[in-house]
DNA sequence: AATGAATGAGGATTCATTCAT
DNA sequence: GATGAATGAATCCTCATTCAT
């Protein structure tokens, strides 16, 4: 016999299924909070903490780590693709939406310049996934004639940006990376998260 | 009793002093080979290990795992002090030298644009002070009126190479590299190690 | 940083290197006896605990569950190979051997007939080449013209007075055994280890 | 206020009292076909699952993993029970039905050497009144005469084919049980499930 | 000065069981 | 009556670090 849980004793209250959306989005933010203090090898367990849930709950609604890690991203990642979709938007307004959530959370920093060994979180496969909708985000506004001397250096570029945004506060981040983008001459828009 | 050292009684080789130094020298390349392959994180079993000593030779050299990784930075931080210090050294030159470095280890890679955030390998302390001797020894070669609009532009540029060089193979790092540092508008002499 | 440690508090003894010899056979005594109780699913971590052993210590001797179950098993079929290749050993003398380890081992009477799904103990593999052993222990002793009916039926009959063997005492299981091989018409020599 | 129930909101099926029935022989179907190929210490979820039901229904009929276990054996006895009581039915017949589940069910298989130690599964208790049941229903069958040598030699033999059955396929498992019947000099009618 | 065993905390993952809806 | 989410204890396994020899 494995598994006893003393029946009598007092459980935690469980809301029930209604919680069940509530805690996957207390997740994500825990999540992305937690990856912002102690990077992306932090300890699910820590994730599962300080969004005031079991453990279990989060395997339930993340089959591993990774998937933890693509749910954060994701959200990034869309914001991102709804700027560039949105009217009239510029070249310039979603790399300011970029650079937004380029300044304010570090894993999403880690997915622009994707490592290679050495992270265990394993995010490789879909990171690249999701660097391609960043892309196609941004390649749809490159304006007429605009060249950045070839077809990757627009990631390139997204590549060196993220690699200079170093800094502990948010506005120390910000200031590096548009520095960034002026040394390569690159116009940015506002810094900001993308509002409908 | 003291025991008598007998030849025929296993004991592990013990070949005095002169294999300190040897030791801390197969430590160092062992760790840089095991950083490469397996991260920053990779457990220190497995660097002494591959170094062929105990694990205790490690601890003896090296009184934790953020000391392991900065003696292996050293040996790249120092051949660009000496690239700097070279006659007739030019920026370009040193930038080589450490693009060569940047295209070679992934811990050095880490170490430019020092995250803060994350890496559980606990470098931050360290890192400041190497980058700072990077800096030292690049600011001295800004030629005359060379100007990146500002003081710590080149540190920037710097980073923001870093940041570009991924890559599961040396040529394609490299090849990043190079695109980086030409995005930039910046001359790069010949990538290699420095050799006095 | 993951693990620290608390280097100022007091660590348990540390007999050095000379304890490892003691703390192999102590881990498998204590598996040994665990398994009797509880089953060969039982916990690693009860084992290492009767053992007076940290876990790490049983993954340093066995890299799995598995290696363990071995391990036990190892010494009551090396025990069935020596009465096997004793002088003047008769059929029923190894049978006799056999039956003790049968009485005495619950892990063992598991190898005997090799279970088929289920058992998370993932034995299977070694279980057939230990099984294998046994057998070969077994057959040189056939005597001439002895016919059990069939090349296989003499480990059919073993697999079958192993499934006989229940009960929670020694003794009863003893009986259940004798009584099994009676029912089968096959003689055996008494009951016990071998010895030299 | 209470909720009217809408048919546009989504709730779960609720298919009144008649759905209870159906649903328990759901489960102990599921159970059965999920004890065959993960073994009795398959997760209770895996058998809800299976059953295409939630778990909370299958702790509705069954209080615990052993409560599951019984009631997969309880059908297997079952059958046996009727086969000896059914009209002109001779002991071999009876055999027959008992091999047939031998080879069909991995738990039952279990339950014929009720291991005492070991399983997970807790069923000890169960399994004693149900062996007893099937030794019932055997005995009535000796015939006149019929001597296997003692009281309970009858179970004993039970249990020495119940060790012999082993094997992936389910024609590899018959064939070693009418194998050992043989060995054992006892004659088994044909093997197949009991049919009113 | 080296070896390599031991310790034990920490993190991942899995389920048994309960309970709001 | 059913659903399925939540809880959290238990187990597995991995290392960082210490220490007897």
């Amino acid at each position: 016999m494995k598994q006893q849980p003393r029946a009598d004793e007092r459980r935690p209250a469980n809301d029930g299924p209604k919680a069940a959306a509530r805690n996957r989005a207390a997740l994500v933010a825990a999540a992305r909070e937690v990856y912002a203090e102690s990077g992306l090898d932090a300890p699910l367990s820590a994730v599962a903490r300080r969004a005031g849930v079991g453990q279990g709950v989060l395997y339930r609604h993340f089959p591993d780590r990774a998937a933890v890690a693509t749910a954060v991203l994701e959200e990034n990642v869309r914001q991102i693709e709804q700027a560039a979709a949105a009217e009239g938007a510029t070249l310039a307004d979603v790399l300011g939406v970029m650079t937004w959530h380029l300044t304010e959370s570090a894993a999403f920093i880690g997915l622009m310049h994707a490592d290679g060994a050495g992270s265990r979180s394993g995010i490789r496969a879909h990171a690249l996934a999701l660097s391609e909708r960043v892309e196609r985000g941004l390649r749809g506004h490159l304006p007429d004639g605009y060249r950045l001397g070839g077809a990757n250096d627009l990631m390139l570029a997204v590549a060196m940006v993220s690699g200079a945004v170093t800094g502990p506060t948010r506005e120390e981040r910000e200031q590096r990376a548009l520095a960034a983008w002026r040394l390569l001459g690159i116009e940015v828009g506002p810094v900001r998260p993308f509002e409908g």
